[in-house]
DNA sequence: TGCGCGATTCTC
DNA sequence: AGAATCGCGCAT
């Protein structure tokens, strides 16, 4: 029995966010019908205007403007012009955030996630539900206490020790 | 209007 | 180790 996540999960510290995202579903219908779904096992936090790894660091911009808005809605963004990155906003609006969501269950890398799940720029800055074909859902399983670990993000120096040193990075490698 | 760069991945 | 590839952000 799975419920979708409904915005409300979103509305809260994004680190937390990050973390409680491991063992959610992300769900997928594509044009034909056929609905895609696989379980997410590695995430990183990118949170507020300080986080200098974060593209909102340096203020709102036509990028970035999503980051902004409301908790709950999707984040598309083109990585060296090749790979499509996908994120899930959190906080409320006003306040730039979202978790990047960088592995599946068999399938590792940010760049590969959205290849896999077929998710391009022309998803950005939807609501996350099954109108728009792309929603989360939480069936109740995921990590057991102790099985998730936490690392340094990843492609981030250039923000410098302080921030990429963090450990923002949230894996649960099921076995 | 131009230039340099990146939350990556693949091939050599 | 190096290429691929392009929208963005900031400087002319």
């Amino acid at each position: 029995m799975s419920r979708v996540i409904s915005k409300k999960f979103f509305d809260r510290a994004t680190v937390t966010v990050a973390e409680e995202l491991l063992g959610k579903t992300i769900c997928r219908r594509l044009k034909s019908g056929k609905i895609l779904r696989a379980r997410i096992t590695e995430t990183e936090a990118y949170d507020g205007f300080e986080d200098r790894a974060s593209h909102a660091h340096k203020g709102v911009t036509t990028r970035n403007v999503v980051m902004f808005g409301p908790p709950g809605r999707s984040y598309v963004t083109l990585c060296y012009g090749v790979h499509c990155l996908f994120n899930v906003t959190t906080r409320e609006k006003g306040y730039p955030a979202a978790v990047l969501i960088r592995g599946l269950h068999g399938v590792d890398g940010p760049g590969r996630t959205t290849k896999y799940l077929q998710i391009d720029r022309s998803q950005n800055d939807q609501l996350l539900n099954r109108v728009n074909g792309l929603w989360l859902e939480d069936d109740g399983i995921g990590p057991e206490q102790g099985s998730v670990i936490a690392l340094p993000r990843i492609g981030v120096e250039y923000a410098g020790t302080n921030w990429s040193k963090k450990p923002w990075r949230f894996n649960w490698s099921a076995n």
